[in-house]
DNA sequence: TTCTTTATGTTGCATTTGCAACACTTTACA
DNA sequence: TGTAAAGTGTTGCAAATGCAACATAAAGAA
């Protein structure tokens, strides 16, 4: 994924984010961020820490829509709907700086050496988002586990370009994805391999067709 | 959704694109217009017409993804997905307006008034794509047809605060974007009536809870 | 208008799937 | 190092769902 910074030196970026008018805060373990947020039209940065995002069923179920670690950025700009039953929960200490949308366009910043790079990161960062969300879309509308598995093992093995590749997530975390039961995937990847059209070991699968 | 020349004089528009070194395309009916592109990260502004964006299935299977209409915008940048299985095809008469990224800061664009406002107009709406993909991830991620159907219903009643309400598009549509199946989704909803959650009368919807 | 296409509603049936309840393994961490 | 937590593999069973095959209604085109 693109880092918002990228091809920025390291000495012109606190004046970027000083300019941006960023501001940095610490939170615990556990701690619901969106519950303390009182600005729309942001953009976050995690540089330390994990975070899930959480969708609050109507009746009390709470299923994670997706995970976010050091590095990655968020926001109601990027990343999560409107809606009142999402909370975003620290699973460690977590340190995020955010930028407000309004900021990226403030009379200072336009003037700024590397805005045009920071702008151009930027848009980058938010179609690669679009891209990502697209692709589990593609998997998410597929009928079967069976074709959602294939489709996801097929995608893998196209971007390491090898028959042979390991899953970079756990098998629990690809059921959430997929979103189909754990177990029933767990059978399915046994008939996958009885039917031989794959083989695994643990997380290592090999196509063969 | 945000109009990437929102705010923007209709008579600056055209100095705009021009500078941008945007470029119009015509194209008749039922072309994949992506079979004869060869242009990455772009942005397609459609001034006329209708798109469809369709994955082929591993065995033949022509799976609708999106709808594109007048006043859409689509690209690499926004909507699609690398894979090689995707067509985008026009449903009528089309007309296209093509920018790529990289003259979205080229020297002589980012001293033009209205940049900024452009720019600001792009991230929103990379932005709002995020968010519906986000939206459409929630509905599909949910196990049942029920809670699909129920959650969208609640989604579209909320949008328009009122507990009735007439979804916007026709209940084949629907099946496609939840991704059930339709007669299997018609099933359900008869299930809902005769169970009391809702009243429906065509696409009028009356959420009874 | 008439014809054709598309949308909608219905149902039986076979298959797929979620769910629950296990045992066992691996990892995390105090 | 020991113990708790998380991940993995398995299976029976009931419920949900896709699929096929209709009939009918509505919308669009000639």
């Amino acid at each position: 994924m693109t880092n918002l910074f990228e091809n920025i030196p390291e000495k012109n970026i606190d004046k970027l984010l000083h300019i941006l008018k960023a501001n940095t805060s610490h939170y615990g373990k556990n701690v619901d961020i969106l519950s303390n947020l009182n600005m729309t039209e942001y953009i976050a940065i995690i540089n330390e820490g994990s975070l899930s995002l959480i969708f609050n069923d109507y009746d009390g179920n709470k299923i994670v829509l997706e995970e976010f670690k050091k590095g990655d950025v968020f926001g109601d700009l990027i990343s999560t709907t409107k809606s009142q039953e999402i909370s975003c929960i620290t699973r460690e200490k977590v340190e995020i700086t955010y930028i407000e949308l309004k900021q990226i366009t403030n009379t200072e910043i336009i003037r700024t050496d590397f805005y045009i790079i920071f702008i151009k990161n930027l848009i980058k960062l938010l179609s690669e988002q679009v891209t990502n969300k697209n692709e589990r879309i593609e998997l998410l509308t597929k009928k079967t586990t069976r074709d959602k598995i294939l489709a996801y093992f097929q995608k893998i093995s196209q971007d390491k370009g090898n028959k042979n590749f390991t899953i970079p997530i756990s098998y629990t975390e690809l059921a959430n994805y997929l979103s189909v039961d754990r177990s029933a995937m767990a059978r399915e990847i046994k008939y996958l391999k009885t039917e031989g059209f794959i083989e695994t070991n643990g997380r290592k699968i090999t196509l063969l067709y």
